[in-house]
DNA sequence: ATAAGGCCCTGACCGC
DNA sequence: TGCGGTCAGGGCCTTA
């Protein structure tokens, strides 16, 4: 489930992979994958073009083209993006191919459908909405505590939702709320400055250090690079139910919250 | 405006 | 070994 720190990793590896790279034609093989505009335009604008900048913005990944048109990609759950030699056969998960002058091949792969692409001249169509990035100087522990005053939802679920800071999904949710000692059941507008700014201090430190950690690699999930993230070592509560915590033994303790797994620890966070 | 639930999808896993 | 049922969940959509 790639997250930021999974999206940055990809963008970091892809950029050697691709940059200066000419699209000689494109193949779609299961149009819904294309969100904008429809696959047959979509393959005539991007045809001849050259991939030029590689850039991420919440958990979306921007490829800048020389046209001057961004081709954006969200990998959702299981999207996969991979750049093989052309001898490779796309396998039956593999809904869009990009014939490379190379003679490479990108394969875009989702066994779950759940990733969406985008060509678009302005970024800003698809990213509007998405709240500041946690790692810029725009987030900031004010700005922070007004988008979560007022709210009754739980934090929680305010952490996951992208118009509030954008790129934190579940795992790095459930761990920037163990480091700040936040139960992750809280109403987002009962939480005091002391613990916004513990909270915004902590979203940084997991989205900085899973970075450094390549991401996290559970089940499948492998940067595009090929050698896996390693940050799922260093997870404090995210799929450790019933495990002790680490910090004071206590059993790790799993509840739904907005409609997700989450994983906590009933003496730490209060 | 906010909150909550459904939906999209398929592989993995479980119990029988 | 086969099979049905359940779970996983990001973001968008609908409903209240």
């Amino acid at each position: 489930m790639p997250e930021l720190p999974e999206v940055e990793t990809y963008v970091r590896e892809l950029r050697p992979q691709l940059a200066g790279k000419r699209i000689v034609q494109g193949h779609v093989h299961w149009p819904r994958i294309i969100a904008q505009p429809e696959s047959a335009p979509f393959l005539e604008l991007i045809r001849g073009r050259r991939f030029d900048s590689f850039d991420r913005r919440g958990k979306y990944i921007l490829l800048g083209l020389d046209s001057g048109e961004s081709l954006i990609i969200h990998l959702r759950m299981t999207g996969e993006i991979r750049v093989h030699p052309a001898t490779v056969e796309a396998d039956k998960h593999t809904h869009l191919l990009l014939d490379l002058e190379s003679g490479e091949r990108l394969h875009y792969r989702d066994p779950r459908k759940f990733g969406r692409v985008w060509l678009v001249t302005d970024p800003a169509t698809v990213l509007g909405k998405l709240g500041p990035e946690p790692l810029s100087a725009g987030f900031t522990p004010a700005g922070f505590g007004e988008r979560l005053a007022g709210r009754s939802a739980s934090i929680k679920a305010l952490l996951l939702d992208q118009t509030i800071l954008a790129g934190v999904g579940n795992i790095y949710a459930d761990e920037a709320l163990f480091l700040a000692k936040i139960d992750p059941r809280r109403r987002g507008g009962t939480l005091s400055p002391a613990e916004v700014a513990a909270l915004h201090e902590a979203v940084r430190a997991v989205l900085q250090a899973g970075i450094e950690g390549r991401g996290s690699s559970l089940q499948n999930y492998a940067p595009p690079g090929g050698a896996k993230g390693v940050f799922q070592e260093q997870h404090q509560v995210f799929r450790r139910t019933d495990q002790s915590c680490y910090r004071c033994g206590a059993p790790i303790r799993r509840v739904v919250l907005a409609q997700r797994s989450t994983h906590f620890c009933p003496e730490c966070q209060t």
